[in-house]
RNA sequence: CGGGGUGUAGCGUAGCCCGGUCAUCGCGCCUGCUUUGGGAGCAGGAGGUCGCAGGUUCGAAUCCUGCCACCCCGACCA
């Protein structure tokens, strides 16, 4: 029951606990690795399906739901992309329980009731969403198809992490259908800026937008952008990718169309994902040591109201003021919660709202009545100042502006610093032990010197970024001629 | 699946080597009073099949065997 937490996990935890918990669903139960996300890191994540799908719905794209079972036969029809799957599938057998005659009270999987055909639950939807685009597509005029699902889906991973590796995760997953490669080309990639525009304007998390390299392509693309990002330990995550399918699944479950002039074609295809993972990537880039810090634009409270208070007339007193401020601010669309718990101390609630990461905290008290002010603090620098009531309602809405515009230029910065060109494989290994971070090195292009690095360092080709440079180099490892460098990193 | 480790109250733990008032301590929880400008203090209280099943023994949290679960490292991976 009682589990010892490593280091890493240990510092993780405190920012963690406050959003989710791991599952502990039962004694003996396989189910672990999976997440119970807290009411507060759920009003997060909603916050940001908010945003994705007014991005999404503003490029064409609309939402809809396909089933979590995938028969095994549709699953298997697109070789690479089984495959690639195959190791981590969870599969439905059965579909009916049967009271145990050995053990009274206990059920037991009804032999009898095997299914026919097993059910793969969905490690990602390709398969059954192109079995049906099969029935929905005939002709150009059918195309393109722009549809984006909301989903959970399974991976069963051997092992797992909070954020970023569970068992069961939350997602949104893109599945387009053009008549053109260009038009898919142009889809994938449209996706990738608008997922790096979400992360860096939206959570502060800056990017790199790339390519991947073809061992880190997903299972049955032709190619996959991706947006990388950097935590504060010095690894890279991945946080989000689009991938261009060519005719790869369309040949798989025989979509074609009819084109306008008159032929017959394989239609082409994309997806593309981001996920409660992206919450991972949030934690990991902002927190420090006094818990969360979580960006004005994803925050389910903004500001918060602590009164500071000697008996119930004082209470009444500043909420009163507080109210006040409080829907004033609300007129703005600042959310404000307004904390007036009497069986904890206004030292608990600073500490719990640091740990919790609102962006600003308004204390007030009997000092702040006669004056006419509150204490206002930042949760991003931590600084305090004292600010006439009056003024506060318009200076929060441009101060949480600024702490989101601060936050993401520390993060930046923070990138930038750990973004080390190297040009010998001792100068990478040296690097790599005690900076972390990206390394821009030239790298000859075969997937055997990417093996080899990997082997040697545990570093693997972040992506190779749309704004590698042209240049003459040789490759950090082989030594042979490279045209560009690439991003490696140590990665989660 | 390989290598290492752990399992004692809701959480975190001491005790295990050397068997015998050992079930310890902290947090949390409940009651009361005092507190309230940075995680409150005092007093009282509730809560445990010591992972499970055998075995050794007068006696087992402690020793032995088997099983189960979890964690870490590796392989796999968004």
């Amino acid at each position: 029951m009682s589990k010892k937490l490593t280091k890493r996990e240990e510092d993780y935890s405190k920012w963690y606990n406050e959003l989710v918990v791991k599952a502990d669903l039962a004694e003996n139960s396989a189910v672990r690795g999976c997440m119970i996300i807290k009411p507060y890191g759920f009003a997060i994540w909603e916050k940001m399906k908010e945003e994705l799908d007014k991005k999404f719905k503003a490029t064409g794209h609309q939402n809809a739901y396909f089933p979590l079972f995938v028969p095994k036969s549709l699953f298997e029809a697109e070789e690479k992309n089984a495959e690639g799957f195959a190791k981590e599938c969870a599969v439905v057998t059965h579909y009916r329980l049967k009271n145990n005659p050995d053990a009274p009270g206990k059920l037991m999987v009804d032999p009898a009731a095997k299914l026919e055909e097993e059910l793969v639950v969905r490690p990602t939807s390709e398969a059954i969403i192109w079995n049906t685009y099969k029935n929905w597509i005939q002709s150009y005029r059918d195309l393109p198809i722009l549809i984006n699902q909301w989903a959970n889906v399974v991976r069963w991973e051997m092992r797992t992490r909070l954020f970023l590796r569970t068992a069961e995760f939350l997602w949104q997953e893109g599945h387009t259908a053009h008549a053109t490669e260009q038009e898919a080309l142009d889809e994938t990639l449209l996706i990738n800026n608008l997922y790096a525009d979400f992360v860096e304007n939206f959570m502060a998390i800056p990017v790199i937008k790339g390519i991947k390299t073809e061992s880190e392509r997903f299972a049955g693309a032709e190619d996959t952008h991706c947006i990388e990002a950097l935590m504060q330990d010095g690894k890279a995550l991945q946080a989000g990718t689009s991938h261009f399918l060519g005719q790869n699944f369309a040949k798989a479950f025989d979509v074609k169309f009819a084109t306008s002039e008159g032929g017959l074609d394989h239609v082409w295809a994309t997806s593309w994902g981001v996920s409660t993972r992206l919450m991972g990537a949030l934690i990991m880039t902002h927190s420090d040591d006094n818990g969360l810090v979580l960006p004005p634009n994803l925050a389910p409270i903004q500001v918060v109201i602590v009164p500071i208070y000697k008996g119930k007339e004082q209470l009444d007193e500043i909420a009163g003021i507080a109210n006040k401020i409080k829907s004033e601010l609300e007129k703005q669309g600042v959310s404000v919660k307004f904390d007036d718990r009497d069986n904890v101390k206004p030292g608990f609630k600073f500490n719990d709202y640091e740990l919790k990461g609102v962006p600003l905290r308004i204390a007030i008290g009997p000092k702040d009545l006669e004056k006419q002010q509150v204490e206002l603090a930042r949760r991003d620098t931590l600084e305090k100042s004292f600010v006439p009531q009056d003024q506060l309602s318009s200076l929060i809405p441009s101060l949480l502006e600024e702490i989101q515009q601060t936050l993401f230029a520390k993060a930046l910065r923070f990138r930038d610093e750990h973004i080390t060109a190297v040009d010998s494989f001792e100068e990478f290994k040296k690097v790599l032990e005690d900076k972390g971070g990206f390394i821009a090195a030239h790298w000859d292009g075969t997937a055997a010197t990417e093996e080899a690095i990997k082997q040697a360092t545990k570093a693997t080709i972040r992506c190779i970024p749309y704004t590698a440079k042209e240049e003459e180099g040789s490759c950090v490892f082989s030594g042979n001629k490279s045209t560009k460098r690439v991003l490696f990193a140590k990665a989660y």
